[in-house]
DNA sequence: ATAGAATATGACGAAGCGTCAAAAATTGTC
DNA sequence: GACAATTTTTGACGCTTCGTCATATTCTAT
């Protein structure tokens, strides 16, 4: 059987960087199908024929189609990733920070849905169990890495006093808390429920609202009652997210 | 083809009773496969095996799999539904109205994880696309119910004076915001994601805090700060779903 | 009793997954 | 450069499941 590299490396020979670009290719083929065509229109004959290698080739990179689609989700985590990281840098008050994170999140979604719905689909038992260890230790790493960020913005506000340490848990509860809307908005938003229809926002938009009201309870300053939070989003935007409002922005 | 009835009807011949418990049968069947062996353990060919039919006639019952686990969505929401109603109906303050809707909700997703995974999966876009419109239309309507109880509670509330009503977009936000955090938290709950291994909180166990949090941003009276939330939380399980935590509490 | 309608059946074709023995390509050695 | 050993590729094959449909069976009403 061929050696796999799931991580691009400084000194491989000539035919291990030929295996990884074929790896990386077929995760983009496959991306591209499922962008398309969706889960139903991802198959290994298609994305076989379209790479114009044989199925048994596909299978020595991955050994199921579950494989391909959470090889495709850790990419797109990794994209978020940036993203996150992006708003931990940024020069501003915590409180901003972590603002800029829920409108990283908020953007993503936006911009790929279909792959959003693909993280959230091997969370499910049913596909994570067709999945290797490996995978899914690598999946485990990169969310870590994720909430790390996240983490870090909330300890660094603690330690900087913008929020008062009085209350349990925190800060755990803060990301867990804003986590779960942030997940939870963007299910809301992908599950078809026609809010406007029922005279509803958006939920995408009403997270931002609540995520707010969330940190406000948390006594995270500067609360929102002293700014303007839609100012703030459209600052953010253009600080941080340039590129991804433009393309948000275009027509596709 | 056969007349088949979705909904129990006062004035059916033997017949169309017979054809509708033969559709519930057909449920059950289905519900007890899938939380025995998940998703992929449920095939028409075992279903039929089951209710020792053939397969012809559970696809005059149900034109696809997807439509089956729709239908044990449907009843599923049903079940959830009454949860909620039992929260409406608590004779106590709105806030502790508000409060038992949530914990109905943790209590349904512990009980039944199988059934509420089921819930997500089927509006996911791929499923949805399988399912008929009729019973799209049934979704959404046990959607909107269940959307209408939480609603009716909020509006009470305003009605009575617990929440200012000097914000934009209520009750709108407070219903997304609770619905978006409950989510999340149920999706984060059985994602399989070690919470305790990275020394970090239960999200369901969170939900239950940060929801009273966001409660409190909207200055919901009383505030959480000047009660006990989770001797709240005993006296309502206590009162409303006393057989839930019986069933709960029980080695299974 | 019997014609006609309603319902049930399971063999069948299609599609997709994953495998594996054989074919082709590559590498190393003299 | 020839040749053997190893690695890689191939696609036909077996298996499972879905959903269909012509045929068989059962029911109903006269």
């Amino acid at each position: 059987m061929p050696m796999i590299l799931s991580k691009a490396n400084e000194n491989m020979t000539r035919k291990q960087r030929e295996l990884f670009d074929r790896e990386q290719l077929i995760l983009d083929t496959a991306q591209q199908i499922l962008n398309q065509q969706g889960t139903q229109g991802l198959t290994m004959d298609r994305v076989a024929a379209e790479i114009e290698y044989s199925k048994g080739t596909v299978y020595n990179h991955f050994s199921s189609k579950e494989e391909i689609i959470s090889g495709i989700s850790c990419r797109c985590m990794d994209n978020l990733t940036e993203l996150f990281g992006r708003a931990r840098d940024y020069n501003g008050s915590h409180r901003e920070r972590i603002a800029a994170v829920g409108i990283a999140q908020s953007l993503y979604a936006q911009l790929h849905p279909v792959e959003m719905q693909n993280m959230q689909l091997i969370k499910s038992a049913d596909v994570r169990d067709k999945i290797s260890e490996e995978k899914q230790l690598e999946l485990l790493q990169i969310e870590q890495k994720i909430t790390g960020i996240v983490l870090e913005i909330v300890r660094d506000a603690m330690n900087n006093g913008d929020i008062p340490q009085d209350q349990p848990f925190i800060p755990d509860s803060i990301v867990l808390g804003l986590w779960s809307m942030g997940y939870g908005s963007n299910l809301l938003h992908m599950s078809g429920i026609p809010f406007k229809k029922l005279g509803m926002q958006q939920p995408l938009e009403m997270a931002w609202v609540n995520s707010h009201k969330l940190l406000d309870s948390y006594q995270w300053r500067p609360l929102s009652t002293t700014f303007d939070i839609y100012a703030l989003r459209e600052k953010l935007c253009k600080d941080l997210f340039p590129e991804e409002m433009k393309q948000l922005n275009s027509p596709k």
